[in-house]
Formats: structure tokens, sequence, C-alpha cells
DNA sequence: ATAATGAATGTAATCCATTACAAATCATTG
DNA sequence: CAATGATTTGTAATGGATTACATTCATTAT
């Protein structure tokens, strides 16, 4: 491999007069320019950027943490961050952890020890403090997940709302018995739509029954498992609202091997709108969120970060979407 | 941020002896140690990777190249190339190539920079030439999809046999017209998949029809299309072989629409095993691979590149399987 | 012709950790 | 107690590129 000594050598110049060549500097004459490229090519020279970066302590890297890479949730968020880094000149990796702390904090060292400039989390498994912690001295930002009073900006839909609005359109169908499946981790998105569940049926004036709220783990068994559960019972729901919509897909097909039929005997609404819903039958009611945007939007909050330009954590909320289909109305 | 030389200082030690303390070199006092720990602990202090990397020459991460991170057929690769990489002391990190020659290429520079140790691909546009080039220096690896001749180890199911067994258990049920819905991309598995259906066709003295082949994007929507396509012919298929599960499930949506029955009026045969096979109705028959092992093989195919083991390219094949469910049999 | 100005180029310090080699310290033995 | 070898520690070079500052060269003004 040759370096940029060996370049300067063969155009006869200095290592500095390379440098400017290859950072497009203008004070370099068009000869001498072409001397250098002229070397470059013959030498078949790649910049070793291990030295670049250590000089000037960045590598233009970011990370993305994902709980997950089968949640296909994910995949148009990635996309909106990776259309931006790639305009900014970043290059976007994303990471595993499997909810793994551990493998957090793996992947978390290669921010403090400088290997990437910038992180983004999908969902963390950190606490608010470790979070603030290391906040204060590396740029991140949480997307879509977050931790409550973490000093770390942060972008994400009203789930509290988003909630809300699908029970309240179950209420409004003149469902009385709505049953929720809602999920076993600590996420921040699933207190909150259990909350607008809540206080959907409260203001409705709709009594609570704490029996009609079951847990799971997202996917597609858990649902399954739960909408089964819910079926056995005497006095059966006629509304599922899943936090899910792989959750929802499950039970929609506990209740059709019931032998019952969507959404007559029971109403099915989902949460995330992944493509599947729409190739289930009957196409699954679910919450919409603007995937690519929240994607965009963190990268962007990310690159003001790390120029410097924000001395507040912030908060961002954007807009989500209901989208009715066969699943709850005909 | 706190460096070595102010760890030495502090400690009243030479950076040596820090940099000792750090590699957990043998050769240290406990006495030393302990202060320099210490010092360690007081200063917050974190290696800068960016110094030790180039010291080194290797960054200890790892790129995996995957077409679409929407794709849910990698997610088990992945995961064994994490368990072997993590074991071994080495990050993961994934890139959505989203199948752009220029993205793979920006991405491809990474490992030319040295900035990352190794890649595996799951798919490329490079051509073999191109490929060989890159092979030749820098440590890669093909997994799954793969260019023939291309001087780089590769391993993969064999996508021929798969594809004759999947139309030799449709010609076994009795079915003479088989329609394929094949891919218009130009990966080695479309082709060895086609030959292998034509081939079983042969085998089973039934004639090839060149209309009872269609193509399409590998995606839900293409299946469905390309079913319908067949579903309009006079003499339709009795059975479908799909190049991946979504094409299938597309095509079994498509078939159900026509108030057709699977598997009596029409049988279907997918590829992939993706956990949605399952999810439907009825359940599909499809072709299993071994993903994780092909992820564990693949990353330590990689490791032993890495340590210059390998002097010819390898070529590795694994097992697959014929999954028999309910979309072809009763 | 000469001084002054600005452009082009070069020299050497720098980023931070690792490590070959040198030096110092210690323990052991004749 | 000196000599020897082993262990521990320090000094300085190293990896490759960037860049502040110094130098050279060409051009314009006087």
């Amino acid at each position: 491999m040759a370096t940029i000594q060996d370049v300067a050598k063969r155009a006869g110049v200095s290592v500095a007069t390379v440098s400017r060549v290859l950072n497009h500097s203008l004070s370099v004459r068009e000869d001498t320019r072409k001397k250098v490229q002229v070397a470059i090519k013959d030498l078949n020279y790649q910049p070793n950027l291990l030295g670049r970066n250590l000089r000037r302590s960045e590598t233009k890297m970011i990370l993305v943490l994902l709980p997950t890479i089968s949640n296909t949730f994910y995949v148009k968020i990635v996309k909106g961050i990776e259309e931006v880094g790639l305009r900014n000149g970043y290059n976007i990796m994303l990471c595993d952890t499997d909810s793994d702390k551990q493998r957090e904090e793996v992947y978390l060292d290669l921010l403090k020890n400088k290997l990437i400039d910038g992180a983004i989390f999908m969902a963390t498994e950190l606490s608010k403090e470790e979070l603030s912690e290391i906040g204060r001295d590396f740029p991140m930002i949480q997307c879509c997940e977050y931790k409550e009073g973490a000093e770390v900006s942060y972008i994400s839909i009203d789930n509290f709302a988003a909630a809300y609005k699908a029970v309240q359109h179950l209420i409004d169908l003149g469902h009385q018995r709505i049953g929720m499946i809602s999920g076993t981790n600590h996420c921040i998105s699933t207190f909150q739509r259990e909350a607008g569940y809540k206080k959907a049926l409260e203001d409705a004036g709709v009594a609570f029954d704490d029996a009609l709220i079951l847990k799971g783990e997202y996917g597609f068994k858990s649902g399954f498992r739960a909408a089964k559960q819910f079926l056995h019972r005497d006095k059966r729901p006629t509304a599922i609202f899943a936090m899910s919509d792989m959750m929802a897909i499950g039970a929609m097909k506990a209740i059709k091997e019931r032998g019952l039929q969507i959404p007559d005997d029971m109403a099915v609404v989902g949460f995330d709108n992944i493509r599947f819903s729409t190739m289930v039958e009957p196409q699954l009611t679910t919450i919409s969120q603007p995937q690519y945007d929240i994607g965009c939007i963190a990268m962007d909050l990310l690159l003001k970060q790390m120029k410097g330009e924000l001395k507040e954590p912030q908060h961002i909320f954007v807009e989500h979407e209901l989208i009715i289909r066969k699943s709850t109305f005909k």
C-alpha cells in the first residue's frame, strides 16, 4: 500500500502538497496538481483514513442502534437517516443490539473512543442517567423510543394521542369491551399507549377493566396467544387494539381460526402500518407514523448537534395518522 | 478528554507502562499496575481508538453489506455473523446498499481505506473482475449470492438442487403445468433456480414452456401480479413455484381473491422459509436454508482470511431442506 | 532595478497509542 | 560483593495524514 510519502516522492513534491491536492485546496498550481494526480494514479494510492481520522478527530461514520433488525418498522426510518446522512458525507452503519445492554455498551464504546462521530438510538436499555452522561460528551439522538428526563434529544410521535385516537375509533363504532394487547417491555411507547387507551375509555364513560389488558412480546405469536385468551372468555371483547401490527396479525389468525368474522364478530386495530398490514385479509386498521421523515429529522438533529448548534436537548413530536381499513369497518 | 500522556503523568510512570497496563502485558509490577489503574479511573480515561488503530492498522470492525434491510431473510444470517464475530472481538456493522453500486463503492472505500478490517457481501452489483481485484488486497466473503469466477470465497446453498427438489415435489403430486415466478435481477440464485426448474421438468419428461416463467421483483406485489397473469390464462398452471416466500404469499393472495382453493386448485411453493410462511393460510411449502449456520460459516471464513489462513478462495455449499406444508399437500 | 505583495510550496509539529530497544532495577549465585 | 540474568520501566521511533508556519518564487508597483 502506497502512502502519501510515496506519492510525494514520485511526484517530486512535498507531502503537504499532496495533501492539498487530496483535499481540494485552492492554492496548488494546475501543473503540480496534475503531477500529483498522475502519481496517485500510478501508485494506485488510497489515503489511509486511519491517519486522517486521527488528525481530524472524526470518522464521518454514524451508528444506528437497532434493538433488532427483524422488525421491519425500522426500515423506512433507516432509509431516512441514510438519505440525510449520505448527502452530508456521513456513512451510516447499523448495529443490532438485540436489546442487550452489554452489546449496546460495546457499540457505545466506539462512540466514546471516537471511532464513530455520533449515534442514533431506536431504543436503549440504558438508564436515563447513563444516557445523560454519555449524551453530555458525545453526539446522540433518541428516535421513536426515548427516556423521559434524559438530557438527550429525541423525536417521536405522540403515542398517547395515537392510542387515544385508535381506541376512540373503536368506541365510535360502538365497541365497549375493547381488549388491549400490550407489551411486556418498559418502553415509553408501551406506557403511553396504555395511558391513551385508558383515557379514551374514561372520556367515553366506559369503565376500565384490568382483565382487558394482556401483555406480550410484540410478535406474531404473542398476538395469537393473547387473542386466544380473549376468545376463551365468557364475555369476550368485541374489539382488540394491539400495540403492534405483528401482534394484530397474530390476533387475526386466532380469530379466524376460531371461525369468527373480522370485523363483524371482532374488530382489530394494529400499530405501525407495516407493509404486511395490507397483505392480510381483511386489511388492517392501524396507526401510521411518518417513518421516513422521522429518520430524516433524527439525522438532521444529529448533524446539528455535531456542529454544536444545539444548546438544549430538543424534543420533537411528529404527526401520526389513523388508517382505517377493513379490519374495523366495512 | 484525557490522553495516555495525562494518565502517565498522573500515575508517575511512562506512557509505555500505561499502554502495557491497557493491553494486559504481563511485565508490569502489581503496585505500578494499581497506580496506573487508579489514574485511569481518576481521569475517566478512555483510550482513543483512532490512535490505536493507526498504530495497529486494524479496527476490529466488520462490514456486512445488505442489498436491503427490509428482507427478513437476512436476519438470521446476520445473527450468525454477529455470534462468531463478537466472540472473536469484532464489531459487526450492517450497511444498506439498496443494490446501488455507487453506494456499495462508498462503503467499500472504508475497506480500502482501512477503516474496516473485512466485509461480507450478501449480494453485490460489482462485476467479478472488480470483486477479484478488491478481494486480492482486502478480506472479503460472498454469502448466499456470489459471482461465479470471482476470486473471492463464498458460501451458499445449491440453488439448482433446491429448485429441482421443489419442482420435483410438485411433479410427484401430479402437477404438469407448473408456473414459475422468477426474478428480474441477475443474481446467480435466480439463474440457478430457473435451471433447476427446467431440469426437473426435463427429467420428468415434461415439455418446457417458456410462457410458464414470469419475472418480478421478489416482493409481495410481483408475486401477486404474476399469479394474476397466470390465472387469466386459458390453460392456467395447476401449481406455482415462486423464487421467494414473499412472492409466493403475494401469489396466494391472488389465488384466494380469485376464489380458488390452495392447494386443490393451485399449489404454491416458496423459497426462503421466512417466518411469515407459517403465518399465512394455508402455511407455505418452501425451501429452508440454514441461515444461522451460513452466517457463522461466512464469518469463520472471513476470520481465516484475515489471519491469512486461506491460500485459495473457498467455495462452500451447505444443505437445504424442502419443508412440505399445506400449500401443496393436505 | 528594487521593494513589496501575494501565490505556491516545503518543513516540521501534531493527532494518540504501540512497541523496539535501551536503561534501570531487582533477585540470585558463586 | 560482584556478576549474571531476569524483570520492570523508560525513551523515542512509528503508523499516515493534516496544517501552522516558514520559505521560495513570481508579479506588480515604484
